[in-house]
RNA sequence: GCGGACGUGGCGGAACUGGUAGACGCAGCGGACUUAAAAUCCGCUUCCCGAAAGGGAGUGUGGGUUCGAGUCCCACCGUCCGCACCA
């Protein structure tokens, strides 16, 4: 018998669907009626090859494709490159080849590593977000979202990476270290573009509810990102002095408006503007500054929390009781969130009693716990933050915790000294980077008329591509001429904005240009109209809030300056998880590819030498720790078919999968078996027979199957699919062949035609060379799913367990849909059962029927 | 510290809304085929006692609810993820 040879039939097969055209995206009207489905895996950064790993990715998105085109859904699956970014530069720094150059070339690599794989993509729609083309249209919204006050620019400290020479988002800095390049961050002050993603915070927020396909804990991440908080401003006026002859105050937020009357401090942030006002002052408190703004945001100093404060001499007025309270500078107060300025009540705020304490800093308990001693309770080292009821606190007394909140909020209202307000954690998004290779922000600084943006019919901006990277730091900048233009605005000298669009820009609403990705307009209005939201998006959980949360705000934006209807782009979410592969150390700490070692004798050795290697744990396919599997190798070796199929099946496809050879020789074997079962197919004409048992079984393991198959592909378990599809093998080798009834083999071709559309979103290449064994015309990838009879899926005979006394002793048969009183009756008259009965007096019978009998008995 | 998820055989993992725990695969063991090996095919495989029939235990630990708990509730232990001095 001949073997399977994937070598030769996977290209066939894929040179089939290419000349049919089978995976072009139907316009609306071709489509006919058919409802669309918008399948998409977050597009790939092109950084030179793929592994196995980035191929689990989209082989999930392609099985969706597959199976919701055999629906009978008309699909958009298109894919694209992520293509701006700093890993081009350094490698025209380290090996002088042009940023343009090293990534076309990988997108060409990669291109043809992917279309090995088999994938229903229709690359009539490929773009990559470096293509002036597609990044022209960028600068097109930017500059719509621009006039529309949603892009503005101010000075801010920003995180510095001294080595990618850069500023980098809070959120790309990892433990006080750029995310890429892992230098320590500093500080400075710069001149930055930002998106006014603060603007959307609520609407983001009551968005999530809507987004019942997406998986919670996404949702939640984003919610708390978003940090909403209830609270209030007020303002403390200072006691004396020259600022309280101008009648003026320090603003602070509170959640806590109820614990006024415990305030013993003020403390604002280093970064504050009175702190800088005191620091030219004093050379002591400017010393104080400079210590806190150089510690900060290492992992070990925050876990160490040390409380740091300098006291700046000045004193405020309690808005309440007139009290005099000192104004400290603290080095835990964050000038971002909400004023950079708190009121300090130790007694029922943790990080207030420890710098209270170490201060000597009055501690008054206001809320009194529930059946405490209002004479005796107090606060030691541990502040109380949970409910009580108000006390030492004049009008507040006897409130609990929220009525005190209102009250106070009223009360300062009233007075004119503070107000109710809602605080985000949320920020804006700094934009702008120092770098060649990125979108150019379509900007011109003019003197007199400032920045101005490019007028459309100028876009795109396109970089220059005469750069010399032997300098540091931003090449658009050193360019000889490319910044110097007139400004469009006067037709005076300008100079354009050196700065590009962090690459976390190109990716907010490449989904929508996929609709149309031709279109003059940066999305077209019609084609988005119908191709978004997109129904199912796939792709790593670690985007499940920078990228997630800025494609929902684009696209809101945009859908109010009139150029989408949709609010939320994304309609349905999965977060799959990754490929991990086992490592290799050799004793002198060098890493070890996989094919570079071999098992013997229980010990794993490097072939080449036989000495012992460690195993360095199951880690992310990374160059790096040299785990990364070639799809190349594989495909050369087993099929490409056996490559997806293993990485689905293996592990529930929201969690890593570990790969392993012998996994992938489980997932051969299979395909080998499916096709071998397609061998030498009896020709004629046969009929069903209900009459004839094993015909019978094999149409119920059939339509079963088709059942269990097609609801774990609309719940996302392919693993428990694949199981399935293993079981109805066994079945279908069990269940006779030669020489059978014309009953059983009209249910053994109904059985192979079901197997081979059941598998085809797996392995579609074997599906496809199994249909043509089968004698059937036609492509799979034009043919529509299965469909199950429901008589058929379901058993008329259901074989129960019988428990006695809560253990299971016995086994009956009882009809589908028996009745209760009849089920029991088969069980009481179950010799199993009565034997275990003897002595026994049966006291209850509990039936759930088709389910268990239980027989409680004494 | 706050928020969340999860603990099931040697391993990856199944188990619908509380109803036969361990599907399916891997590894392992036994057998067939073969001069032999590979490949392939068939069978066994949670643990303990037993030749078997059968019996007992069992889903991180300890309690609870229930006729019945991997699933629900409480407490604890452990692992992983996110955020992190957010007032």
């Amino acid at each position: 018998m001949a073997r399977y040879n994937p070598k030769e039939a996977e290209p066939r097969q894929r040179a089939r669907w290419a000349e049919a055209g089978v995976f072009r995206t139907r316009t609306p009207e071709e489509a006919g009626g058919k409802p669309k489905y918008y399948v998409l895996e977050m597009f790939p950064y092109p950084s030179g090859r793929i592994h196995v790993g980035h191929a689990r990715n989209y082989v999930m998105g392609d099985v969706v494709a597959r199976y919701k085109r055999a629906q009978g859904f008309n699909v958009l699956h298109p894919l694209g490159w992520d293509a701006f970014g700093l890993p081009a530069e350094n490698a025209a720094i380290e090996r002088g080849v042009h940023p343009a150059k090293w990534t076309y070339e990988n997108i060409d690599t990669m291109r043809e590593q992917l279309k090995l794989l088999g994938l229903s993509i229709d690359w009539e729609r490929e773009f990559a977000t470096c293509d002036p083309e597609y990044y022209g249209k960028q600068q097109a919204w930017f500059l719509e979202l621009y006039r529309r006050g949603l892009v503005y620019q101010r000075e801010a400290v920003v995180n510095w990476d001294p080595v990618d020479n850069t500023v980098l988002a809070n959120e790309q800095v990892v433990d006080g270290l750029g995310w890429r390049s892992g230098a320590v961050v500093e500080k400075r002050k710069l001149t930055q573009w930002f998106l006014r993603i603060t603007a959307y915070a609520d609407r983001l927020l009551e968005g999530l509810q809507t987004l019942d396909r997406w998986p919670d804990k996404v949702r939640l991440m984003q919610e708390n990102w978003i940090g909403k908080s209830q609270g209030a401003r007020l303002e403390f006026k200072f006691a004396d002095g020259p600022l309280a002859a101008h009648d003026q105050g320090v603003e602070v937020y509170t959640t806590r408006p109820d614990t006024l009357y415990g305030a013993s401090f003020i403390a604002i942030s280093p970064d504050h503007p009175l702190a800088e006002q005191v620091a030219r002052a004093s050379a002591e408190a400017a010393a104080f500054i400079e210590e806190c703004r150089r510690g900060g945001t290492s992992e070990a100093e925050i876990e160490a929390g040390e409380k740091l404060g300098f006291f700046t001499g000045l004193e405020v007025l309690h808005p309440f009781d007139g009290r005099r309270l000192p104004v400290w500078i603290a080095n835990f107060v964050l000038m971002e969130y909400g004023t950079g300025a708190i009121f300090g009540c130790p007694a029922h705020d943790q990080r207030d009693i420890e710098f209270a304490r170490k201060y000597g800093l009055p501690v008054t308990p206001v809320v009194l716990p529930p059946g405490e001693d209002p004479a005796t309770f107090d606060v030691a080292d541990e502040a109380y933050v949970g409910p009580g009821t108000i006390f030492h606190s004049d009008f507040l007394d006897g409130l609990g915790v929220e009525d005190a909140k209102a009250a106070a909020i009223a009360r300062l209202e009233a007075e004119g000294r503070g107000k109710g307000t809602t605080v985000y954690r949320l920020r804006d998004w700094g934009v702008s980077r120092q770098r060649y290779w990125g979108c150019p922000i379509p900007i011109v600084h003019c003197a007199r008329c400032g920045p101005v943006g490019v007028p459309e019919d100028q876009l795109p901006v396109k970089l220059p591509e005469d750069v010399d990277f032997s300098r540091p730091g931003n090449p658009l900048l050193h360019h000889p001429t490319w910044r110097h233009v007139n400004c469009p605005g006067c037709g005076g000298p300008g100079e354009r904005e050196t700065d590009t669009l962090d690459t976390f820009v190109d990716s907010f609403w490449y989904f929508a240009r996929f609709a149309d990705p031709t279109a003059e307009e940066p999305i077209s209005r019609a084609a988005a109209d119908y191709w978004l939201a997109v129904d199912q998006y796939i792709g790593g959980v670690e985007h499940a809030v920078l990228h997630l949360l800025y494609a929902r705000f684009v696209t809101r934006a945009l859908k109010d300056a009139g150029k989408l209807s949709v609010e939320e782009p994304f309609a349905g979410l999965f977060t799959q998880g990754m490929v991990v592969h086992e490592t290799f150390r050799r004793p002198d700490g060098r890493w070890l590819e996989p094919g570079e070692v071999e098992a013997r004798g229980g010990q794993w050795v490097e072939s080449a030498t036989g000495q012992a290697v460690e195993l360095g744990g199951v880690e992310k396919m990374s160059k790096s720790k040299k785990n990364v599997v070639a799809p190349e190798s594989v495909i050369e070796s087993h099929g490409v078919d056996s490559a997806r199929l293993f990485v689905l099946s293996d592990s529930p496809p929201e969690r890593d999968v570990q790969w392993t050879s012998a996994g992938l020789e489980g997932a051969w074997r299979f395909v080998h078996r499916v096709w071998s079962e397609f061998e030498g197919q009896p020709e004629g004409a046969f009929e069903h027979d209900a009459s004839d048992e094993a015909a019978l079984a094999l149409r119920r393991a059939t339509h079963k199957t088709i059942k269990a198959v097609t609801d774990g592909l609309d719940s996302f378990r392919f693993n428990t699919s694949i199981a399935r599809l293993y079981e109805f093998m066994n079945a279908l080798k069990a269940a006779p062949a030669q020489g059978a009834s014309s009953a059983v083999l009209a249910a053994r071709v109904e059985a192979l035609e079901a197997l081979a559309k059941l598998v085809a979103p797996f392995t579609p290449h074997l599906a496809e060379e199994a249909w043509t064994r089968l004698g059937r015309e036609g492509m799979l990838a034009e043919l529509p799913w299965p469909a199950y009879d429901r008589t058929l899926a379901a058993d008329d005979e259901k074989v129960l367990p019988v428990q006695i006394n809560g253990k299971r002793r016995a086994e009956i048969r009882a009809p589908a849909g028996a009745g209760a009183q009849a089920v029991e009756s088969i069980a009481l008259a179950d010799e199993g059962v009565t034997r275990h009965l003897e002595g026994l007096t049966v006291r209850k019978v509990i039936v759930v029927p088709d389910r268990i009998v239980n027989i409680v008995a004494g």
